[in-house]
DNA sequence: TATAAGAGTTTTGTATACAATCCTGACAAC
DNA sequence: GTTGTCAGGATTGTATACAAAACTCTTATA
């Protein structure tokens, strides 16, 4: 594979660091990413700041108009409904993939940062539960040995990130449900049924799902 | 819907070009994109070329390096064979939506569609049958009834549209096997068999990629 | 009060200049 | 013949200047 970093350029920096403030939640959905004010905070020109922006409007967390501020993507409900079940279907498939295609050290993987993820459960832990919980669902990306498959599940999940993270930060039901909804799809996976593994990985999504639009519509302004 | 362009800049109009190009064919996978020559062509600076080409990496039709010109994605057997294997997947997806949720009014257009390739063949006319083809794909995507679903789909098909291209243009058997194919799916869609019409659009992409990377293998230069 | 128009400001779009890196080809050393 | 190195040219990365479009806020008007 290529090396990660070495050499890079200031886009490339200013790029990643944005996707990951958005992502995070720093940045939130909505709000206006000015090119001046960018190359302010990073002290650099409004060249290299304008590289990253275009790089990032392919990644969906950005959204360009022209001449208007580039925005960070702000989802309807309705979109985020598409999105999800899109998402729930690619999921289902890689958990189909992992039943039938993980490496024995693969599954020893699953299992490992499945029981890891199940000391914050017992914490109550959510930040620490929200970080294994990506992990997990890259481990099944990466499981289903494809890596078109990895890398579009990747992508949709990194768009729906800066939505489904607060909800997250609610009470600690969803956390324990979450876990429970992994270890069966963990099960199916470890047991090698494909089919069961892509059943449990679907509905697993669907709660997901339903827990985010939910929260979206309490917390909207009315 | 967003009007189509009314105001434009000069980075979208040489973005779409570009992208144009490198799916219909006009520039090659591979090739180099230098930003003074795009600059000339286009007449203009090298301003908007840049931005259109950052805005471009984000479709994975062209290859950025720091440093090194963009380069119009070259894809390797493997990764054309992961790539195929999840369009199959989401297209096969896509079909047993259009089963459940076409219109009745999309089931016509759909029907109609495929009468109007059917002459194509019978004409042996390979140009328009692989624009026909493209139409056919996109009504299925659209047929889902989920725009993540119909983005994720059509930007997938176009990234492998540069590899699929040339393959229409050998011998007119496959244009024949093809419609069979598409005949089998709009068959089980028609009869909203979604079972059916997923497994038939699997069985289309699974002949597809093995029509495209047979051409590959043979036209490599050893 | 609500609306429209317009000047001034802010922000993006494009052009250009310069710096940094990469590529090429000649030539020397082994 | 192969490898290494170094100069010169070509290409990308970044900074800056100006043009064009959008926004804001005031003021005129019905």
């Amino acid at each position: 594979m290529t090396v990660d970093n070495a050499v890079t350029t200031i886009a490339d920096k200013v790029s990643r660091q944005l996707a990951e403030e958005i992502i995070s939640g720093v940045i939130s959905p909505g709000q206006k990413l000015e090119e001046q004010n960018l190359a302010e905070k990073f002290s650099v020109s409004r060249s290299p700041i304008r590289d990253a922006l275009r790089q990032l409007s392919g990644t969906g967390l950005v959204d360009i108009k022209p001449n208007h501020s580039v925005t960070v993507v702000d989802l309807k409900v309705d979109q985020l409904h598409d999105m999800y079940e899109a998402l729930g279907e690619l999921e289902a498939l890689c958990a189909k993939f992992c039943a039938q295609r993980m490496t024995t050290v693969e599954r020893k993987q699953l299992e490992e940062l499945h029981q890891r993820s199940a000391i914050a459960v017992r914490k109550k832990s959510k930040k620490t539960y929200a970080d294994l919980n990506d992990q997990f669902h890259d481990m099944l990306h990466q499981g289903s040995h494809n890596k078109s498959l990895h890398s579009i599940s990747g992508e949709l999940r990194r768009r729906l990130a800066p939505f489904r993270r607060p909800t997250f930060f609610r009470g600690t039901k969803r956390l324990k449900d979450s876990w429970d909804e992994h270890d069966n799809v963990v099960n199916a996976v470890l047991a090698a049924d494909a089919k069961r593994a892509h059943a449990e990985m679907g509905r697993h999504l669907v709660n997901s799902s339903l827990n985010v639009i939910s929260y979206i519509e309490e917390t909207r302004d009315s």
